[in-house]
Parts: structure tokens; C-alpha cells; sequence
DNA sequence: AAGAGGCCCTGATAGC
DNA sequence: TGCTATCAGGGCCTCT
């Protein structure tokens, strides 16, 4: 399901309805998502107070009190909901991202003391992890590059990185140890709005395209925030206050549609690149 | 050692 | 209608 925008949303929202609460059960339905929900998870969370909340590339994580972490990654169908215990039925919608509470596949019901938390995956990409250290959440991030908002990303590091490498720009973008939080929408996009072709080389993109990368990626990410994030697929039809960006995509999911550029007539192509579609205007993008 | 592709999994949809 | 094939916001692992 998400990448950057998307987590950042659920942030947002968890910050409003979850910081400064405290964790009152754990109830484990299904422990298999990528990696095995750990057995005593309940303990090491129970009675604790999730004094703040972050967004980390495409992580989302937890801070309890005392230096204790949880990290939940999405994969590609993970959703959080929150369901009041006053109204069984009624899902609060200001949670990312479905409408109602899906029947199959909810994982783990984080209960607080006047509503529920459920983190629900049928695909079971995503993970959740916990940590009782700061070492031990930087240990985990340590091959992860810079979110596309860190300062740390900027034309010094993107230069060095891009120096000799034979690997196109489109799977360094989705690479996250290159760069974290971009996936397949957003770097389709990005890409776009750079008139680069994802099939170009690391070694071959320029300094004018790197401060187009760098700021490019910036300002998609940033509107697709705004937006409330992307909703597409089964999320499409739902009301509420999913994100709205998927209506402006100027490439992704566009194929056979007119190119968005003023005094383009093209239309924008689907190829595959390493078994992920994409989708580019072949005139704007010239390689 | 970098890079490409397979694979993990379920569900929606298109095409016959 | 009911098959089957393909595809999906990701990323780890294996092979070359």
C-alpha cells in the first residue's frame, strides 16, 4: 500500500488520536506477515504509553516511554483502523485508509481504553517489530539512505551516489537504500516532472538533473501529502477522507491518456522495468 | 559486488 | 457463470 505520503498521513492521524494513550491489551490474531509477529510482543508493549509518533521513509514508529520502539511497515495491503468500543460498527475516518474494518486478515488489535487500534494485511508484506533501544531502531535503519526530506539528501550525496552506477534512475529511485520512502507511484512521477526516462543511467544523469530530482521529488511527495496521500484500487471508491492525489497522476496508471504537459501531444506508454510498471511520455522523457 | 529477477501472499479484474 | 491469467503503493534473497 504506502509509500512516504501514505505513512506520513497515518501518522498525522495517529498523532491526533493515539499519542499520549496507553496500550491496554494486545490481542494477536495472526502472527505470519513478512516476518513472524514475536511471541511476547504483548508483554514488552502492555501498560506502556505511546509518548510520540514518527515517520521514518515508509515506517512508521512508535515511541513508547524509556526509550522503547515499535516500527510497522505497510508492505503493499497493510492498513491500520481505529474502532471505537462505544459504537462496534462505526470506524473512525480519520484513519488512513479504508472505510470499514475489512472482515479477513486483521493481524493485531492494539486495544486502548476507549477504542482499538487493528492493523489489518492480506497480503502479509508488511511487518511490525519492536525495539527496547535507540541502538537498536538505528541498527535496523543503518542501510536505509536518506528520506527524500533529510538534509542529508542533497546534490553532494546524490552525485557520489550516482557516480559510475550502471543502474537506471528508476530502480535506484525504488531502491531504499539509495533513497527510503520512494515507491512505484511516486518515483513514476518524480521521474516525470524531471523529463527523465526511467531507463537512463545512474552514471548518465546530469548535475541539471540531479537539483531536478532533488527538488522534483520534494514537491510531489509534498502535494501528495497535502492531498491526504494516494488512495487507488479497492480504496478508489470509498468516501471519507482517503487521499485524493491518484486523481492527479500525470503518468502513473495513465496509460494510453494524453500526456499532462502543455504542447504535448504524446501519450503516456506503460513498459516494464524489473517486473514494475512504467509509465512515461516518450517526448518529455527522451533518453 | 552490483544488478536483475524470483518469490513471498491474497484479491480484484479482464478475457475467454 | 466460472474458469484462468495477470496485476497490484514492497523488499528480501538468490543467482549471475
Amino acid at each position: 500500500m504506502p509509500e512516504l505520503p501514505e505513512v506520513e498521513i497515518v501518522k498525522q492521524s495517529l498523532i491526533k488520536g493515539v499519542q499520549f494513550k496507553k496500550i491496554t491489551d494486545v490481542i494477536i490474531k495472526n502472527r505470519n506477515l513478512r516476518f513472524k509477529i514475536e511471541k511476547n510482543l504483548k508483554n514488552k508493549i502492555l501498560n506502556k504509553n505511546i509518548n510520540n509518533i514518527y515517520r521514518k521513509s515508509k515506517y512508521l514508529i512508535l515511541k513508547f516511554d524509556k526509550n522503547e520502539f515499535l516500527i510497522i511497515h505497510f508492505g503493499m495491503s497493510g492498513t491500520l483502523h481505529k474502532i471505537k468500543d462505544n459504537n462496534k460498527i462505526k470506524t473512525n475516518l480519520s484513519f488512513y485508509h479504508l472505510k470499514n474494518l475489512p472482515k479477513k486478515h486483521n493481524h493485531v488489535y492494539f486495544i486502548f481504553k476507549n477504542f482499538k487500534i487493528i492493523y489489518n494485511d492480506p497480503r502479509r508484506f508488511g511487518f511490525i517489530k519492536y525495539f527496547n533501544s535507540h541502538q537498536k531502531l538505528n541498527n535496523f535503519f543503518k542501510n536505509y539512505g536518506p528520506d527524500p526530506f533529510e538534509k542529508s539528501f542533497n546534490i553532494e550525496y546524490l552525485k557520489k551516489k550516482l557516480k559510475d552506477k550502471k543502474k537506471n534512475i528508476k530502480n535506484l529511485l525504488l531502491d531504499q537504500k539509495f533513497i527510503s520512502g520512494i515507491g512505484n507511484i511516486y518515483a513514476n512521477e518524480i521521474l516525470f516532472y524531471s523529463k527523465i526516462n526511467p531507463l537512463k543511467k545512474g552514471e548518465n544523469i546530469s548535475n541539471y538533473e540531479i537539483n531536478k530530482i532533488l527538488k522534483i521529488s520534494k514537491s510531489v511527495l509534498n502535494k501528495a501529502i497535502k492531498k491526504g496521500g494516494s488512495s487507488i484500487r479497492d480504496f478508489k471508491n470509498s468516501k471519507g477522507k482517503e487521499g485524493s492525489f491518484q486523481e492527479e497522476f500525470a503518468v502513473y496508471d495513465r496509460e494510453k491518456k494524453n500526456c499532462k504537459s502543455r504542447n504535448c501531444n504524446s501519450k503516456i506508454i506503460k513498459i516494464n522495468i524489473s517486473n514494475r510498471s512504467t509509465y512515461i511520455c516518450n517526448y518529455c522523457q527522451k533518453k
